[in-house]
DNA sequence: ACGATAGTGTCAATTTGTGTCGAATTGTGT
DNA sequence: ACACAATTCGACACAAATTGACACTATCGT
């Protein structure tokens, strides 16, 4: 397996789910494993294995708690993130960052090979469309 | 779990309390336990779980206890610290530390990993405002 | 001791999250 | 192209979390 890679076209369902491509859940089942951590950008999640966020989080970890400076630079990453996890082949998107994209119904996941991402299907069109 | 993470918008009741969400106190729970320092900084307070908080401690202690420029240093913090404590899933944040930095009802709780702070709404959303 | 204020536990109604299952769709081998 | 297997979809029923209110307890000052 070589990572995620490709683009799908899935649909959230009423509660906000959708349901993993069996490519992806088969990667995450063989080299990661049901947690996932996902971070709100701007126009798309990103979605971490959990093993691939903690090189992050070991970096925002070292900062000086008192510091108000340092805590400004790390919130804009962390409070736009959640963990989650695989259940019955689908993710959960909480609803705040739902909102943070803009996810609607139907999205689009694109594979990044350690990670992939989720964007909002309108969004991902017109980004494309952008690209040439 | 990788510690707290995300924002989640709640009410406080007519006592001052706040409901712990469920991600958050699974946290508590599992890696901490219901003791928590809460301290006042410019405009949100910062939950400490009593482990974390001992961190800061011991890097006071080291101060030299006559010498008044580094008791200056932490006494702004200290004297707007409090300890607190999750009660039947809900924390209670002291009238002072309310006063502190303007919570009324609507407060936001956005995780920080180690720690998590509490924001009054307003506050909150102007500062996202103003990051871009 | 008294009332006033602040703090605590509990509950029912609502909202949000989860597991399952049949039908529809897609993919696979022959 | 066909039959069969696997995947995806959407819906439902159920479980859990959240809310807001209420009643009760402790604390404080007089």
């Amino acid at each position: 397996m070589s990572g995620f890679l490709g683009t799908y076209t899935v649909n959230l369902d009423e509660k906000g789910r959708l349901n993993v491509p069996s490519k992806f859940k088969n990667i995450l089942e063989n080299k990661y494993g049901a947690q996932l951590v996902t971070v709100a950008m701007d126009g798309y999640l990103i979605v971490f294995p959990h093993l691939e966020w903690e090189k992050n989080e070991n970096r925002m970890d070292e900062m000086a708690p008192l510091n108000p400076k340092e805590r400004d630079e790390v919130r804009p990453y962390l409070s736009s993130a959640s963990d989650c996890e695989v259940k019955s082949g689908k993710i959960l998107v909480p609803a705040f960052q739902r909102e943070a994209v803009g996810l609607t119904k139907e999205i689009v996941l694109v594979g990044m090979s350690k990670t992939f991402e989720i964007w909002a299907a309108d969004q991902w069109k017109s980004a494309a469309a952008k690209k040439r």
